[in-house]
DNA sequence: CTATTTATATGACAATCGTCATCTAAATTC
DNA sequence: GAATTTAGATGACGATTGTCATATAAATAG
């Protein structure tokens, strides 16, 4: 049954950001186009009418979670003007983060299976991982640019290293103890307190 | 046809061995039994009989590579006994390591995937970051143990981190880039030199 | 050397999945 | 309001995959 215009395009945002949801949680093979269509409301027949395969929604999927990632890390950085890394690795490396990947950090929940994914897909997450790299560059403290924009790329893999840590682990307390090593490490402190 | 009790027991050590190279490679779900089975020289139809299940090879190869990968930790440790966490760190983030994971850190490879998998992976893997863990803390500098721990919690994610995004972007140097930050992160130094 | 056991091969199964052809009913167009 | 367009529903396809039943030939046991 047609919908109006202004109903499909609703419904391919919605195909669009349940994906994104869905694919972290599962991982691009735990989830079917059916599955997302059905999550949707819709079935599967109109899928192709949206999207030219799975993998071209894999690919568009990717760059909004990277969006709304980044999104969420100016929105972090605002929170603690004084010390906005320490604001970032707050929220980033909490317990509510870890246990809620669909919407959280996209290289956290499926960065190793980018790295085997298509190239439009890598180039979405190349895309996304720049702009929060430039973002996070902006808060570092640093004689030069350069030194900067290093300390950021170290900052950046010892956030994503440490929350696919965390959700690694099937012991409580050591997912804990990553999470809160890391915020330690980023905080610049020698140790937990 | 039946094969030597010694010959069955190697068949079944190279199963293991491909199972953990290939899952790191492509995945778990880009990996099918027969895959594995025709690697190795054999017909899918014998599979059963070394292993329960997909998952329960998937379980076994996991602690298989955890357990070549922290040997490799060991060895790395051993190069540069007056700065072995730099000895580990030329060789993480390496190019090298960057495009083999098949022979590489698992957490990089799978740790997102882990996650996701069966309480018996998650629980080989757990025990493997557990050692791994224990044995960067040795080398780590700090004036209370669990400084050191933290340390060295700290240090392994950004290890991870760092080769999880030199795997995932899409532009060589940026690749680099990123590995030689983390580096210089782990180094102490300022920036890269 | 015979009898028995068994590791692997062959082949098939049911389920899942990406994709597409066709149909239909509702929205647009004129 | 009739004619036309089209978003989505239905259903089917071929391919892949995990698992298992059965067959076979070689190793072990006696």
């Amino acid at each position: 049954m047609r919908v109006s215009r202004e109903q499909m395009a609703e419904n391919r945002e919605r195909i669009l950001e349940t994906a994104a949801t869905l694919f972290r949680e599962r991982g691009f093979d735990g989830v079917g186009v059916a599955d997302v269509m059905k999550a949707v409301g819709l079935t599967h027949g109109g899928f192709y009418g949206h999207f030219s395969s799975k993998e071209d929604l894999a690919a568009q999927a990717l760059g909004r979670a990277f969006g709304n990632a980044n999104q969420w890390l100016e929105e972090a950085k605002a929170t603690e003007p004084a010390a906005p890394l320490q604001g970032i690795a707050d929220r980033y490396l909490s317990p509510l983060h870890r246990d809620d990947p669909g919407h959280g950090c996209p290289v956290a929940a499926l960065g190793s299976d980018i790295a085997r994914q298509s190239e439009a897909s890598r180039q979405a997450a190349t895309d996304g991982a720049r702009a929060a790299i430039a973002s996070l560059s902006s808060i570092m403290t640093g004689a030069s640019e350069a030194e900067r924009r290093s300390a950021a790329l170290a900052s950046y893999a010892t956030l994503i290293g440490a929350l696919v840590l965390s959700r690694m682990v099937e012991d409580k307390a050591l997912s804990e103890e990553v999470l809160a090593a890391a915020r330690a490490a980023l905080a610049g402190r020698p140790a937990e307190g």
